[in-house]
DNA sequence: TTGAAAGCGCTAACAA
DNA sequence: TTGTTAGCGCTTTCAA
């Protein structure tokens, strides 16, 4: 078995306290802290933090809840989000529910029996359910990139309507009028946001917004090939591609490679996410990049902000993000 | 506060221990079953783990602490991995080390402190230092991807020596004799033995091993295009790259159509990892594949093994994996 | 089958 | 500054 705080106060002739107040940044006299440190080296002790945290009734864990963890988006923001958390003391558990919702539903309670400080969620389930229960102990949720109905609570979003319009318009000013587009799941705020910008903006520009040129994926690259093949079948006319993930932009290349269709010349294309898959594509890929790191940032801060002023309830912060365009060569201009 | 079993006791009368054996599949009279499950609904219990841990002195927690979670082989290997585990009814906590040998220390010292069952780790420091004290708890350490020289513990690893061989066999088949291969830091195992699998075939191939061809790269997407840079200037008579990582692959890529150069009609490739990508790129990449999902399967089965029949120790198990060449279409035929 | 009580390793209030 | 002690929420003996 491993050391404990009493086989250190034993082993110095110190009291509990002392060895305890020793572990917290209390006073300790200069003569003790030296004997507490040999005990500590003899030993090898190592603080237990579970007894720790049933005492202080606080695990200095953040649960993170995403859709799948093998996915570059989410990869990276999460990245970014346990670095700073790590900085600020506090550890993070993550839980890959698989675009699962009831793999959701279990992950969140789970992280609510380990007593996890706080949860932050890319939510799968758009009623938010999930997080009711959660949400009664009173910690902090912080959900990122998609809203859901049910939850107030405060979240990190992107500007995903001007994303599609920006995007659209680009392809506009090159000469492009036949603009499909591969859309996400529909149930998902991210792709009707999207797909709202798609539509919205094709009517300013007085474009006909034509059924067969909307297709919804399901944000995987298999979606986005199949989606690409039906988009080029049922429109001999179509210049243009406008796909609105990561995965679904790289089914859509592999899509065009394997039909044999190049790009720019015989298809344009306005890919998402990704800079350097984009980079590597032949030509270059434009796309529409989210600020992945800002996003980090802003979760774990609001998270931290919350921990940290707990109590402080000001309602529920919501925090959208640009995104940026990346040109590359995949536009042709007509 | 959250409710807790003495709140349950209290509500259904009943003593502390029925309570505690309801939840531990003891035996619990029908009527009383009922009360208890009323009183959970009610109260809106939830078992706290935390106290459960400290009780029991197991966290069913395994730690996984990895290089860069951003990394589609790390990835991909931690889902497979977490899936397993969760089966079993075991959480997972990963640290990501950003291929920093002292935030990996410092990870492995917050594991232990958090009193994870097991570790499960691939490794940045190839001296194994950060592992010793953990090592002494006598929780199983399963280690993947790599080796390391001072730990005594399982591991999962993968025939890179076979597979740069494959890799080069495949090269010298097409016609290729000048060829040249990114490898990557020269203190980590699966580069070196990338490297000793490049040159004993070379060798066998009565080739000569020219340091020209010879580039070391750091496993990231800048040094694959700054290696390949170096190769292309270096060697004119160059007509094949064999490239050891999935990120210098993409680097590669990159640099090969920034300098203008055609894929496979003056340079011919074979990549490693992420089959999505190279069927991506036009023309397709051959790759070395490597197998993730064994990865995974055999590092969750061997930690479940020790984690299940602790004291049963049976020496440590290596386990070595194939892989396997995906054919695409950036080898020319000389 | 159930209840009472001890104790896991720690923190913190209080007393010295 | 240090020691004593209670108790965080649970499991687990032991008795009933």
């Amino acid at each position: 078995m491993a050391a404990t705080m009493k086989d250190l106060a034993k082993r110095t002739g110190l009291g509990l306290a002392t060895i305890s107040s020793y572990f917290n940044g209390g006073n300790v006299r200069e003569k003790n802290r030296k004997k507490i440190e040999e005990a500590i080296e003899e030993l090898h002790y190592e603080v237990n933090e579970v007894a720790r945290n049933l005492k202080t009734n606080a695990t200095k864990t953040i649960g993170v809840v995403i859709p799948e963890l093998n996915n570059t988006f989410c990869a990276e923001i999460i990245t970014g989000m346990e670095d700073i958390l790590r900085n600020h003391g506090y550890a993070t558990m993550i839980c890959d529910c698989r675009t699962d919702k009831k793999l959701e539903q279990e992950a969140v309670e789970f992280l609510c029996r380990k007593r996890v400080d706080g949860i932050i969620n890319m939510p799968v389930d758009t009623e938010g359910g999930h997080l009711k229960a959660f949400q009664k102990t009173g910690k902090p949720i912080v959900l990122i990139d998609r809203k859901i109905q049910g939850v107030v609570c405060d979240s990190v979003l992107v500007d995903n309507e001007q994303a599609a319009s920006d995007a659209l318009k680009l392809l506009y000013e090159k000469g492009h009028r036949n603009i499909g587009i591969i859309g996400g799941p529909e149930e998902i705020s991210t792709a009707q946001e999207r797909m709202k910008g798609y539509c919205k903006t094709m009517e300013e520009l007085n474009l006909p917004v034509r059924e067969s040129l909307i297709v919804h994926g399901d944000y995987t690259i298999q979606g986005g090939v199949k989606a690409m093949e039906t988009l080029v079948q049922k429109n001999p006319d179509m210049t243009a591609v406008f796909i609105t993930n990561y995965e679904m932009t790289m089914g859509a290349v592999i899509g065009l490679n394997e039909l044999g269709i190049r790009i720019p010349e015989e298809i344009s294309l306005v890919g998402f996410d990704n800079l350097p898959f984009a980079r590597a594509c032949n030509p270059k890929l434009t796309i529409v990049s989210q600020p992945t790191e800002k996003i980090a940032e802003a979760t774990a801060g609001i998270m931290l902000e919350r921990l940290e002023h707990a109590g402080n309830e000001s309602g529920c912060r919501t925090e959208k993000l640009g995104t940026t365009i990346i040109h590359g060569k995949s536009i042709a201009q007509l």
